[in-house]
DNA sequence: CCAACACGATAAACCGCTTTAGTAAAGCGG
DNA sequence: CCGCTTTACTAAAGCGGTTTATCGTGTTGG
C-alpha cells in the first residue's frame, strides 16, 4: 500500500536502481531496449520519484520561497501581493519552479525559514538587518529583497518610492491644498517601526511639503486594507485643522479613506482629495477613480525572480536601479476649495 | 563553507548524532546538562536541520500544495484566489504548515505534482476524473477538491452554485428582463470543456429561465478578468436581439462587461443590467456597485484546508454539504426598460 | 551482595534517490 | 588472437536526518 520506490521498479524491470535513475535523468546512458522497458514498468507501476529524496540527493528542491512577514490572511487581502506573485510566477514557470509561501510558523518567521525546503528566498518588505534575513544568511540560501534598504550582501529590488511620493504631494500642493495628512504603511513585523518603503515615501512627501513651505502634516498609521483606511479617516483631525487632502501610502487604505469620507457625508474630491500609492488594477474602477502613484508591481516580481534565479545558478548579481514610479491622475483629487476664506469654511 | 550538518554539531558538542537529534525532537530523553550544551553548540554554529533530509526521514514535509491549473499570472489576476488563500492560510498557520503553489511545470500539471514535496494537495476546479487527480491518487497523496464534481474517492468542497445562479437569473427575470445573455467560465485546462462549476451555474440559470418561459439566452465564454469581460461584451449580439440583462459567472468578467458597456455609451443598469458571481470585496466599490451572488470564498478555503489536514492525520472524511450562496443586490441591475412598448410596466 | 531497573547516551539501520567508480562484454584495429 | 576502447549496466557510497535496539552505569529492592 505504500509508495512505490525506485527499488520496486528496478526489481520489477530486472535492472539495478541505477538503471532506473538513468532512465529518467540520463536516458542516453541506457540501451534502447532497457530504456523502453524501464520506462514502461515505471509507468505501469505509477512510479514517481520521492521529491524529498531527490532534493536531498541533488541539493535542489525546485522551489523558491516567498517570505511572508505576516499572516497570510492579512497579506493576501492586499492585491499588491497577487500582482507580485504574477510576476514571480512568470519566471517560476519559465524555469520550472514552484512557489512556496512561507508565513511565520508558530509566530516565528525564523523557524518557518528553517523548515522550508527551497533553493532561494524572496523577502517582502524586510530590512536587510531583520533577524529573519540573518538566519537566511546563516544557512547560506540565496536571497533577494523586495522593498528593503540598500544592502551590500543582497540584491534589492525597489521602486522609486521617494520620487513617487514627492510627485503625489506636489500634485496636491499644486492644486492648492495646504492642510494635508499622511496615512503611513504599517510595520512589516510587530517589532519594527517604519518599513524601509514607508520611510522613503515619507521622505518624498515631506520633501515636497517642506519645499512648499506648508505646515507639517499629521500622520496616521493604517494597515493595508479598506477597513484600516476607514479607521484611519476616523482618526484624522476634524474641525479647523481638518486636512483637505490626504496622502495615503497604499491604494487599499486610500479606498478606505474615500469610503469613510463619503459615508461621513463628505464628497471626494469636492471636500477631500485623496491620492493613493500602488495603482492596483481595481483603483481604476473605484468611485471616484483613484488618483495614485503607479509602481510596476508585476515587473518588480519578475525582476526579483530573475535575479534570484541567477543567484541560484551561482552568478553574483548586484541590485538593479529602482524601477520608476509615475503619478496617475484620476478623479479623486481636485483643487482645494475656498482655501483661504477669512474665517471658517464649511 | 557548506551547510552545517547534524554531524558537525555532534562532534563539536562531543556527542552522537542521535543526541543532537533528540535535543530537538525528544529533549526529555537527554540529560539536562547535555541538552543545554547541544542546543548551545547548535545555536552557535547556526545549525538548521536540512528540510529535505528531515522530510525524507519523517515522511512529512510540513507543506500542503495548491494545484494551480493554469499559469500563475492568469490565476492570480483573479482575486478569488487571494481570498481562497486567505482561508487556506488561516488553517495552515494554525497547523504550522507552508503553502506550495504548484502551477503546470513545463505545461504539465502531472509532472509538477510529481516534483512537489507536500503532505497533501488542494485542487482548484479540476474534475475528479482529471488526469492530474489520477496521478495524485496513484501516488497516494491525500487530496481535497474545491469546485469539483461529487466524488466517492475524495472530499469535495463546493458552494451551492446552482442555487446561486438560479437566484441571479430569477432576479433579472423578476425585473422584467426577457432578453438575457450568459457569460460562462473558461475551462480550467485547455483540454476540458465546461468546468464542474460552470456546468452547475449554467443549470441554475437555465432552470430559472426555462421556468419563466423565456427564450434561451445566448452564451459566451470569457476568462476571469476584466479584459476578458470586455471582450465578452463585444461579442454579444446587438440590434434587435441585444440582451437587456447579462448573467456573468465571475465578478471580474462582470466588471469588464459593465466597463465595456459604459464605454460603448450604454448606461448600467439603465440600458443593461449585469449580475456577477463571487462577491469579491472589490465588487462593492465598482461603479455602479455590482449586483452579484455571494459565495463564502474564505470559508471555502478554510473548510478545504481543515478537511485536508484531517485526511493527512489519517482520519477519513466525507464531503461536506455545499456552502450556501446568496444574491447580493446592488446597483448594477434595474427593471428592464421599454420591453414591449404597448403594455410596458414602469 | 546480587539481580533488577531506570537512565543517559550511542551504533547502526533506514528513508529513497543520485552519482561515482568500476566491471563485464562487445567492438575493433592490427 | 590480443590489447584497447566503447557500450551497457551495476555496486556501493553518499545526501542529512530519524529511530530502533542496545549498552554501560549508577541506584535500588530483596
Amino acid at each position: 500500500m505504500s509508495r512505490v520506490t525506485i527499488a520496486d521498479v528496478a526489481s520489477a524491470a530486472g535492472v539495478s536502481k541505477t538503471a532506473v535513475s538513468f532512465a529518467f535523468n540520463s536516458p542516453e546512458r541506457l540501451g534502447h531496449a532497457t530504456l523502453e522497458r524501464v520506462l514502461g514498468v515505471a509507468h505501469d507501476l505509477g512510479y514517481a520519484p520521492h521529491p524529498a529524496a531527490r532534493a536531498l540527493s541533488t541539493r535542489r528542491s525546485g522551489t523558491i520561497g516567498v517570505l511572508i512577514p505576516q499572516r497570510l490572511s492579512t497579506v493576501f487581502a492586499n492585491p499588491f501581493v497577487s500582482e507580485l506573485i504574477q510576476g514571480l510566477g512568470e519566471l517560476c514557470e519559465e524555469h520550472d519552479l514552484a512557489l512556496l509561501l512561507v508565513p511565520p510558523l508558530d509566530g516565528s518567521l525564523e523557524a518557518a525559514i528553517r523548515h522550508a525546503s527551497v533553493d532561494g528566498f524572496i523577502s517582502l518588505g524586510l530590512s536587510p538587518h531583520d533577524r529573519a534575513v540573518e538566519v537566511l544568511d546563516g544557512i547560506g540560501i540565496p536571497t533577494v529583497l523586495i522593498d528593503s534598504d540598500e544592502s551590500s550582501t543582497h540584491p534589492v529590488v525597489n521602486v522609486d518610492d521617494r520620487g513617487g511620493a514627492q510627485a503625489a504631494a506636489s500634485h496636491l500642493l499644486g492644486l492648492g491644498h495646504r492642510q494635508l495628512a499622511i496615512v503611513v504603511l504599517p510595520p512589516a513585523r510587530a517589532e519594527m517601526s517604519y518599513t524601509p518603503t514607508a520611510t522613503r515615501r515619507l521622505a518624498g512627501y515631506n520633501a515636497a511639503i517642506e519645499a512648499a513651505g506648508v505646515p507639517a502634516p499629521q500622520s496616521v498609521t493604517a494597515g493595508i486594507s479598506v477597513a484600516a483606511g476607514m479607521r484611519a479617516f476616523e482618526s484624522l483631525p476634524s474641525g479647523a485643522s481638518r486636512p483637505t487632502g490626504v496622502l495615503v501610502m497604499s491604494d487599499m487604505a486610500a479606498i478606505g479613506v474615500m469610503k469613510a469620507a463619503q459615508t461621513a457625508g463628505m464628497r471626494v474630491p469636492g471636500d477631500l482629495s485623496v491620492v493613493g500609492f500602488d495603482d492596483l488594477p481595481l483603483s481604476a474602477w473605484t468611485n471616484p477613480p483613484l488618483t495614485t502613484v503607479r509602481q510596476p508591481i508585476v515587473d518588480k516580481g519578475r525582476l526579483a525572480a530573475r535575479m534570484l534565479i541567477e543567484r541560484m545558478n551561482g552568478k553574483s548579481v548586484g541590485s538593479p536601479a529602482p524601477l520608476s514610479t509615475t503619478l496617475i491622475v484620476r478623479a479623486s483629487t481636485s483643487e482645494a476649495r475656498n482655501l483661504d476664506l477669512p474665517n471658517d469654511r464649511r
